[in-house]
DNA sequence: CGTTATACGTAGATCGTTCTACATTTTGGA
DNA sequence: TCCAAAATGTAGAACGATCTACGTATAACG
């Protein structure tokens, strides 16, 4: 009522808060926050009015304070390893759908480890965050399962399609595994060796699992079930790998590798021209992933290519979905395809 | 006083808030936000009484409601582009200092896109953070002064030694760019050619304008003022870039080229393959950034190195300097190395 | 023993929103 | 013309912490 009283509405800071914008446009805070959030029960020409004092007072509603009774509408999202080109195609999908819409994204990097993991999701939930997107979490899927019931989650790269309490988003790895070994099979080889990553091998919900199964699979089903053969490595680093040149050395090695990931892929490359092997001749190699690098007319490494934006926006829209409400769990595959390249391409 | 009356300071969520710890100690709730934050004025006795009951109840309090009045121990880094395998690098440096200090950090992806930028800082001035780790920001330098007078910022890869508002911290890069092209005429080269970023090259800020200074330094010391020869390129990305294989193939081509990225070093060398031409003989090539492509035995590729983990590192270090109080601005400059391989190696 | 610091705790305002409950107008039938 | 229902706007209580003031107990000192 009282025209413009707007002594006492500004902070300290200077900053523009709801009541600066209130008692500049001459309602009630209650009417303010009410066109924010378009609620119910404002008139076009309240609406024009709080619009105006809005943009020309440039107001933005405190994320924090706004965050302790409604939305923040910001989602989390929690990454192993920035390393690994792949994540950052899942993060930019993921951007891609959540930038459209007016939600913003955070990031943690739990550096593949897990109490750092635990304290990340701890601190987004404190930060009263609407939801968060787990990529290739350590987290085991009960504590996932119990983180989500606090808050909405969809988790990448972890296979869980029982879960109710959350959704899964992933490339069906099983299916990748078989079109990797199955083209090496193609390419005539039998000597086919899995160089799979570490850990977690053993618990069916962990993409290794996934991805040895589908080997053995294939193996199997083409009559070489006596040549498998399984190598495990650590997680890729810039460092050297002297189990891979161990592996290439020995005379009785294997004449096709299968990679956990272009990075090994990478290494396996390395060794094998350190050694004087010729690729594919000697060796044939895949990897996984896609990565730029595979592309590479130097590296010209076959790989398996799971789309990571794909798996981002897809894992982003069904955030938003469940933010919204649904409570059913929703688990997605999403099928990976082969791209032939000469590492692997006999004859070359 | 009245012993554990927990009734009515149970949220509906069950969520145990300073409230429930308060009540369970038996003691205030300032008592508990004393020992929260360990403030002045509180006995031995009471703190274990109240750690106990954290413990207990596993409490940990809401960062949103602690950032309405105090700090929210929370770090906001902006990033412009994950792509960029250099950037992890600055980001795993930075968190290896937040993490021992009990502060977090949470990323932003700016796409390398201004509004974008802007954006996002501002979202996480509303998330009430403590401070921003800036990385290569497209934003010109007044506007980070702008967003440095409400928060406290430190920029890395913008060069403003005199920006008094905010700290900087960047590898030296017109040093960078001699190295690189001292190396180059070391190896007997006059036509070297510089592939320069595109854009922001005529702001003296941006490190496209400083490798440029840098480059035409050690061209014109050299007594080769007349050889120099600038070519522009765009953003890295996936796809191949014509201009660089139109350079090669033109009879009168460099024969060295200083690159702005390993990457672009990478299109390079997939063009020189393509051509048929010969690295180093045909055309000698460095790069900058050292990422570990550009030492696999395939690639080997000379580059810069400049050390992403200590830039990180410093700039944490700086910022939570400045988080506890330092008001004058404190400009660090680390100075890059060459890591000389094969493709900029005479005689290979 | 009295006085004055100092140590310890607490009440209650505050941060900037959201959101429920309610008061007041306006609208639309009958 | 009247009245119920719908539309519009407001007051004020949350939300969950921090932090200033202040009261009380304890210690120190002459």
């Amino acid at each position: 009522m009282a025209p413009k009283d707007v002594s006492k509405t500004v902070t300290d800071q200077g900053r523009v808060t709801i009541r600066t914008v209130a008692a500049d446009a001459g309602v009630s805070v209650a009417a303010v926050s009410k066109v924010m959030r378009n609620a119910y029960g404002v008139s076009d020409s309240l609406r024009a009015r709080v619009l105006a004092s809005i943009a020309l007072l440039n107001y933005r509603p405190r994320t924090a304070a706004r965050g302790l009774r409604g939305r923040t509408f910001t989602v989390g999202m929690l990454v192993t390893d920035l390393q690994n080109p792949f994540l950052p195609l899942i993060i930019d999908g993921a951007n891609a759908v959540l930038d459209p819409s007016h939600y913003k994204s955070l990031m943690g990097v739990g550096q593949a480890n897990l109490p750092m993991e635990t304290a990340l999701i701890e601190s987004m939930i404190d930060h009263n965050m609407d939801g968060l997107i787990l990529i290739a979490p350590r987290l085991s899927p009960d504590v996932v399962a119990a983180f989500a019931k606090r808050i909405p989650i969809v988790v990448i790269a972890q296979h869980t399609p029982d879960a109710t309490e959350y959704d899964t988003v992933n490339a069906d790895d099983v299916l990748g595994a078989e079109i990797a070994t199955d083209a090496l099979i193609a390419q005539g080889h039998s000597d086919i060796a899995f160089l799979n990553l570490s850990g977690y091998a053993d618990v069916p919900e962990s993409v290794q699992w996934q991805r040895d199964h589908g080997y053995r699979r294939a193996m199997d089903r083409a009559g070489l079930a006596g040549h498998k053969r399984i190598m495990l490595t650590a997680h890729a680093t810039a460092t050297s790998k002297p189990e891979i040149d161990a592996m290439l050395a020995d005379p009785d090695r294997p004449r096709a590798i299968f990679c956990w990931s272009d990075l090994d892929a990478l290494h396996v490359l390395s060794a094998a021209t350190r050694l004087g092997l010729h690729v594919p001749r000697d060796i044939a190699v895949i990897g996984y992933d896609n990565s730029t690098v595979a592309a590479l007319p130097q590296v010209d490494l076959a790989s398996i290519d799971q789309s990571g934006t794909q798996l981002g926006q897809t894992a982003a829209q069904i955030l938003l979905d469940r933010i919204e409400g649904r409570s059913e769990a929703r688990h997605v595959l999403l099928a990976p395809q082969l791209v032939l390249r000469g590492s692997a391409r006999q004859g070359n």
